[in-house]
DNA sequence: ATACTGTTATATAAGTAATATAACAAGTAT
DNA sequence: ATACTTGTTATATTACTTATATAACAGTAT
Protein backbone atom coordinates (compact mmCIF):
# COMPACT_ATOMS: atom_id res chain seq x y z
CA UNK A 1 0.00 0.00 0.00
CA UNK A 2 0.99 3.76 -0.81
CA UNK A 3 -0.53 5.14 2.13
CA UNK A 4 1.54 6.89 4.67
CA UNK A 5 -0.01 7.99 8.00
CA UNK A 6 1.46 10.84 10.21
CA UNK A 7 0.04 10.21 13.71
CA UNK A 8 1.49 13.77 14.39
CA UNK A 9 -0.71 15.88 11.69
CA UNK A 10 -3.08 18.01 12.65
CA UNK A 11 -5.81 16.35 10.21
CA UNK A 12 -7.55 13.28 11.30
CA UNK A 13 -6.60 9.70 10.33
CA UNK A 14 -9.79 8.72 8.90
CA UNK A 15 -9.18 12.18 6.97
CA UNK A 16 -5.50 11.59 5.77
CA UNK A 17 -6.87 8.18 5.17
CA UNK A 18 -9.28 9.00 2.66
CA UNK A 19 -7.31 11.97 1.58
CA UNK A 20 -5.18 9.66 0.34
CA UNK A 21 -6.83 6.64 -1.09
CA UNK A 22 -8.56 9.91 -3.27
CA UNK A 23 -4.75 10.52 -4.33
CA UNK A 24 -4.30 6.87 -5.09
CA UNK A 25 -6.97 6.66 -7.20
CA UNK A 26 -6.69 10.13 -8.94
CA UNK A 27 -2.57 9.00 -9.78
CA UNK A 28 -3.78 5.77 -10.94
CA UNK A 29 -2.45 3.56 -8.05
CA UNK A 30 -5.89 2.64 -7.60
CA UNK A 31 -8.11 1.57 -10.62
CA UNK A 32 -11.77 1.59 -10.73
CA UNK A 33 -13.36 -1.96 -10.08
CA UNK A 34 -10.10 -2.87 -7.67
CA UNK A 35 -9.84 -4.51 -4.68
CA UNK A 36 -9.32 -2.50 -1.19
CA UNK A 37 -7.40 -4.12 1.89
CA UNK A 38 -9.87 -4.82 4.60
CA UNK A 39 -10.71 -2.74 7.44
CA UNK A 40 -8.63 -5.28 9.72
CA UNK A 41 -5.91 -5.59 7.01
CA UNK A 42 -5.59 -2.07 6.32
CA UNK A 43 -5.64 -1.21 10.23
CA UNK A 44 -2.93 -3.87 11.53
CA UNK A 45 -1.03 -2.67 8.40
CA UNK A 46 -0.79 0.98 9.42
CA UNK A 47 -0.87 0.27 12.94
CA UNK A 48 -4.26 1.92 14.08
CA UNK A 49 -7.41 0.87 14.90
CA UNK A 50 -10.06 -1.12 12.15
CA UNK A 51 -12.73 1.62 13.18
CA UNK A 52 -10.68 3.86 11.81
CA UNK A 53 -10.44 2.79 8.74
CA UNK A 54 -13.33 1.73 8.30
CA UNK A 55 -14.61 5.91 9.35
CA UNK A 56 -12.79 6.39 5.96
CA UNK A 57 -14.08 4.17 3.82
CA UNK A 58 -17.46 5.04 4.72
CA UNK A 59 -16.66 8.69 4.17
CA UNK A 60 -15.60 7.28 0.58
CA UNK A 61 -18.60 5.32 0.03
CA UNK A 62 -21.28 8.37 0.80
CA UNK A 63 -18.87 10.00 -1.66
CA UNK A 64 -19.87 7.45 -4.23
CA UNK A 65 -16.07 6.67 -4.40
CA UNK A 66 -15.62 3.27 -2.99
CA UNK A 67 -18.71 0.56 -2.70
CA UNK A 68 -18.29 -1.61 0.34
CA UNK A 69 -20.38 -5.25 0.55
CA UNK A 70 -21.08 -6.82 4.00
CA UNK A 71 -18.80 -9.97 2.36
CA UNK A 72 -16.86 -9.44 -0.66
CA UNK A 73 -15.17 -6.46 1.21
CA UNK A 74 -14.33 -2.90 -0.78
CA UNK A 75 -13.82 -1.85 -4.35
CA UNK A 76 -12.88 0.86 -6.02
CA UNK A 77 -15.78 2.66 -7.55
CA UNK A 78 -16.45 1.58 -11.65
CA UNK A 79 -18.04 4.74 -12.92
CA UNK A 80 -15.16 6.84 -10.12
CA UNK A 81 -13.26 9.27 -12.48
CA UNK A 82 -16.51 9.58 -15.05
CA UNK A 83 -19.57 9.76 -12.90
CA UNK A 84 -20.11 12.51 -10.60
CA UNK A 85 -22.87 13.03 -7.93
CA UNK A 86 -25.39 15.38 -8.50
CA UNK A 87 -24.55 18.63 -6.71
CA UNK A 88 -20.62 18.24 -6.56
CA UNK A 89 -20.04 21.09 -8.69
CA UNK A 90 -21.35 23.35 -6.13
CA UNK A 91 -18.93 21.57 -3.27
CA UNK A 92 -15.95 22.06 -5.14
CA UNK A 93 -17.03 25.98 -6.48
CA UNK A 94 -17.04 26.46 -2.48
CA UNK A 95 -13.85 24.68 -1.70
CA UNK A 96 -12.11 26.34 -4.61
CA UNK A 97 -13.61 29.61 -3.60
CA UNK A 98 -11.95 29.33 -0.28
CA UNK A 99 -8.29 28.75 -1.23
CA UNK A 100 -8.11 31.05 -3.66
CA UNK A 101 -8.80 33.48 -1.07
CA UNK A 102 -6.82 32.31 0.95
CA UNK A 103 -4.31 32.46 -1.59
CA UNK A 104 -4.85 35.72 -2.64
CA UNK A 105 -4.43 36.90 1.08
CA UNK A 106 -1.11 35.45 0.58
CA UNK A 107 -0.31 37.30 -2.38
CA UNK A 108 -0.47 34.24 -5.12
CA UNK A 109 -1.50 35.77 -8.13
CA UNK A 110 -4.03 34.21 -10.72
CA UNK A 111 -1.33 32.96 -13.19
CA UNK A 112 0.91 31.38 -10.04
CA UNK A 113 -2.39 29.60 -9.24
CA UNK A 114 -3.35 28.43 -12.46
CA UNK A 115 -0.20 26.62 -13.19
CA UNK A 116 0.04 25.15 -10.01
CA UNK A 117 -3.22 23.52 -10.82
CA UNK A 118 -2.45 22.80 -14.31
CA UNK A 119 0.95 21.15 -12.84
CA UNK A 120 -1.05 19.35 -10.43
CA UNK A 121 -3.43 17.84 -12.75
CA UNK A 122 -0.88 16.94 -15.17
CA UNK A 123 1.26 15.25 -12.52
CA UNK A 124 -1.90 13.27 -11.92
CA UNK A 125 -3.98 12.73 -14.99
CA UNK A 126 -1.30 10.91 -17.18
CA UNK A 127 -0.87 8.18 -14.83
CA UNK A 128 -4.64 6.52 -14.73
CA UNK A 129 -5.42 4.13 -17.86
CA UNK B 1 -20.29 42.84 8.36
CA UNK B 2 -20.35 40.68 5.42
CA UNK B 3 -20.17 38.05 7.48
CA UNK B 4 -22.84 35.27 8.18
CA UNK B 5 -22.58 32.38 10.58
CA UNK B 6 -24.29 28.64 10.00
CA UNK B 7 -25.01 27.31 13.03
CA UNK B 8 -25.43 23.98 11.45
CA UNK B 9 -22.71 23.55 9.72
CA UNK B 10 -20.46 20.58 10.15
CA UNK B 11 -17.46 23.40 9.71
CA UNK B 12 -16.53 25.41 13.39
CA UNK B 13 -17.72 28.76 13.85
CA UNK B 14 -14.01 29.97 14.12
CA UNK B 15 -13.03 28.20 10.77
CA UNK B 16 -15.94 29.88 9.03
CA UNK B 17 -15.31 33.13 10.34
CA UNK B 18 -11.59 32.84 9.41
CA UNK B 19 -12.80 31.97 6.02
CA UNK B 20 -15.02 34.52 5.47
CA UNK B 21 -12.88 37.21 6.51
CA UNK B 22 -10.01 35.62 4.40
CA UNK B 23 -12.78 35.82 1.40
CA UNK B 24 -13.89 39.65 2.59
CA UNK B 25 -10.30 40.48 1.97
CA UNK B 26 -10.08 38.88 -1.45
CA UNK B 27 -13.07 40.22 -2.58
CA UNK B 28 -11.87 43.67 -1.53
CA UNK B 29 -14.60 44.39 1.28
CA UNK B 30 -12.16 44.80 3.67
CA UNK B 31 -8.78 46.92 2.75
CA UNK B 32 -5.34 46.24 4.26
CA UNK B 33 -4.58 48.00 6.90
CA UNK B 34 -8.65 49.04 8.13
CA UNK B 35 -10.07 48.22 11.48
CA UNK B 36 -12.11 44.76 11.75
CA UNK B 37 -14.43 44.89 14.48
CA UNK B 38 -13.54 44.30 18.26
CA UNK B 39 -13.91 40.78 19.78
CA UNK B 40 -16.57 41.73 21.44
CA UNK B 41 -18.39 43.69 19.27
CA UNK B 42 -18.48 40.81 16.24
CA UNK B 43 -19.62 38.26 18.99
CA UNK B 44 -22.52 40.17 19.37
CA UNK B 45 -23.30 41.04 16.28
CA UNK B 46 -22.66 37.47 15.20
CA UNK B 47 -24.82 36.02 18.64
CA UNK B 48 -21.30 34.16 19.49
CA UNK B 49 -18.59 34.04 22.24
CA UNK B 50 -15.89 36.54 22.23
CA UNK B 51 -13.30 33.54 22.67
CA UNK B 52 -14.61 32.03 18.97
CA UNK B 53 -14.09 35.32 17.48
CA UNK B 54 -10.94 35.63 19.47
CA UNK B 55 -9.55 31.96 18.48
CA UNK B 56 -10.54 33.24 14.63
CA UNK B 57 -8.36 36.23 14.92
CA UNK B 58 -5.35 34.66 16.25
CA UNK B 59 -5.51 31.95 13.65
CA UNK B 60 -5.67 34.94 11.16
CA UNK B 61 -2.96 36.54 12.72
CA UNK B 62 -0.64 33.61 12.59
CA UNK B 63 -0.97 33.34 9.09
CA UNK B 64 0.18 37.00 9.07
CA UNK B 65 -3.12 38.48 7.55
CA UNK B 66 -3.85 40.46 10.03
CA UNK B 67 -2.41 42.07 13.03
CA UNK B 68 -3.74 41.68 16.96
CA UNK B 69 -2.71 45.22 19.44
CA UNK B 70 -4.11 44.63 23.02
CA UNK B 71 -5.33 47.91 23.69
CA UNK B 72 -5.31 49.17 19.60
CA UNK B 73 -7.61 46.67 18.41
CA UNK B 74 -7.81 44.52 15.47
CA UNK B 75 -6.22 45.77 11.82
CA UNK B 76 -5.71 43.75 8.09
CA UNK B 77 -2.40 43.34 7.65
CA UNK B 78 -0.58 45.81 5.34
CA UNK B 79 1.33 43.28 3.58
CA UNK B 80 -1.84 41.13 2.69
CA UNK B 81 -2.00 40.94 -0.98
CA UNK B 82 1.83 41.33 -1.54
CA UNK B 83 3.66 39.73 1.27
CA UNK B 84 3.83 35.80 1.33
CA UNK B 85 4.82 33.61 4.03
CA UNK B 86 8.05 31.53 3.42
CA UNK B 87 6.72 28.24 3.23
CA UNK B 88 2.79 28.95 1.39
CA UNK B 89 3.24 27.58 -1.62
CA UNK B 90 3.73 24.59 0.14
CA UNK B 91 0.93 24.47 1.80
CA UNK B 92 -1.24 25.50 -1.04
CA UNK B 93 0.39 22.87 -3.34
CA UNK B 94 -0.60 20.50 -0.86
CA UNK B 95 -4.28 21.90 -0.41
CA UNK B 96 -4.49 22.01 -4.31
CA UNK B 97 -3.30 18.59 -4.42
CA UNK B 98 -6.18 17.41 -2.31
CA UNK B 99 -8.70 19.28 -4.11
CA UNK B 100 -7.91 18.18 -7.78
CA UNK B 101 -7.51 14.61 -6.23
CA UNK B 102 -11.06 14.84 -5.19
CA UNK B 103 -12.12 16.40 -8.17
CA UNK B 104 -10.76 13.83 -10.63
CA UNK B 105 -12.45 11.32 -8.31
CA UNK B 106 -15.79 13.08 -9.09
CA UNK B 107 -15.32 12.71 -12.98
CA UNK B 108 -14.39 16.48 -13.44
CA UNK B 109 -11.91 17.01 -16.00
CA UNK B 110 -8.57 19.92 -16.05
CA UNK B 111 -10.66 22.26 -18.15
CA UNK B 112 -13.63 22.60 -16.37
CA UNK B 113 -11.36 22.54 -13.04
CA UNK B 114 -9.39 25.03 -14.47
CA UNK B 115 -11.92 27.20 -15.82
CA UNK B 116 -13.81 27.23 -12.43
CA UNK B 117 -10.62 28.46 -10.84
CA UNK B 118 -9.96 31.30 -13.60
CA UNK B 119 -14.02 32.66 -12.71
CA UNK B 120 -13.38 32.72 -9.45
CA UNK B 121 -10.39 34.20 -9.50
CA UNK B 122 -11.77 37.15 -11.94
CA UNK B 123 -14.91 37.05 -9.58
CA UNK B 124 -12.69 38.39 -6.34
CA UNK B 125 -9.68 40.15 -8.02
CA UNK B 126 -11.53 42.33 -9.57
CA UNK B 127 -12.50 44.49 -6.70
CA UNK B 128 -9.72 44.72 -4.41
CA UNK B 129 -7.76 48.29 -5.08
C1' DA C 1 -12.46 57.92 36.38
C1' DT C 2 -14.67 55.57 32.59
C1' DA C 3 -14.78 52.95 28.73
C1' DC C 4 -12.70 50.51 25.50
C1' DT C 5 -9.05 47.14 23.67
C1' DG C 6 -7.14 41.95 23.60
C1' DT C 7 -5.70 38.46 27.01
C1' DT C 8 -5.69 35.18 30.67
C1' DA C 9 -7.80 32.09 33.83
C1' DT C 10 -11.39 28.74 35.19
C1' DA C 11 -15.19 26.04 34.56
C1' DT C 12 -18.60 23.46 32.11
C1' DA C 13 -21.17 20.93 28.54
C1' DA C 14 -21.27 18.68 24.24
C1' DG C 15 -19.19 16.61 20.53
C1' DT C 16 -15.40 14.21 18.02
C1' DA C 17 -11.44 11.11 17.41
C1' DA C 18 -9.29 7.03 18.38
C1' DT C 19 -8.84 3.06 20.85
C1' DA C 20 -10.25 -1.67 22.75
C1' DT C 21 -13.19 -5.88 23.02
C1' DA C 22 -16.72 -8.55 21.79
C1' DA C 23 -20.22 -10.34 19.21
C1' DC C 24 -23.09 -10.67 14.87
C1' DA C 25 -24.45 -11.87 10.00
C1' DA C 26 -23.33 -13.17 5.49
C1' DG C 27 -20.52 -14.99 2.35
C1' DT C 28 -16.16 -18.06 0.91
C1' DA C 29 -12.81 -21.82 1.42
C1' DT C 30 -11.37 -26.29 2.77
C1' DA D 1 -20.00 -28.93 8.14
C1' DT D 2 -16.29 -26.23 10.01
C1' DA D 3 -13.44 -22.52 9.89
C1' DC D 4 -12.30 -18.20 8.21
C1' DT D 5 -13.09 -13.84 6.25
C1' DT D 6 -15.95 -9.89 5.33
C1' DG D 7 -18.18 -5.30 7.17
C1' DT D 8 -21.24 -3.99 10.96
C1' DT D 9 -23.03 -3.13 15.49
C1' DA D 10 -22.66 -2.39 20.35
C1' DT D 11 -20.35 -0.73 24.54
C1' DA D 12 -16.91 1.53 26.97
C1' DT D 13 -13.05 4.52 27.77
C1' DT D 14 -9.66 8.20 27.12
C1' DA D 15 -8.28 12.41 25.29
C1' DC D 16 -9.01 16.39 22.78
C1' DT D 17 -11.75 20.12 20.56
C1' DT D 18 -15.51 23.30 20.26
C1' DA D 19 -18.27 26.64 22.24
C1' DT D 20 -20.06 28.76 26.01
C1' DA D 21 -20.02 31.66 30.45
C1' DT D 22 -17.91 34.71 34.03
C1' DA D 23 -14.51 37.21 35.83
C1' DA D 24 -10.50 39.62 36.18
C1' DC D 25 -6.24 41.85 34.17
C1' DA D 26 -3.34 45.29 31.59
C1' DG D 27 -2.83 48.56 28.57
C1' DT D 28 -4.73 52.95 26.04
C1' DA D 29 -7.48 56.14 24.94
C1' DT D 30 -11.39 60.24 26.18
Amino acid sequence: MFIRIDLNSEETLYSQLSNQIKYGIAKGYLKPGEDLPSVRGLASELGINLHTVAKAYNRLKEEGIININRSRGVKVSKQVLTNRGTDYETILHGKITKLVSEGICHGIEKDEFMQMVEKIFDGLEGEQK
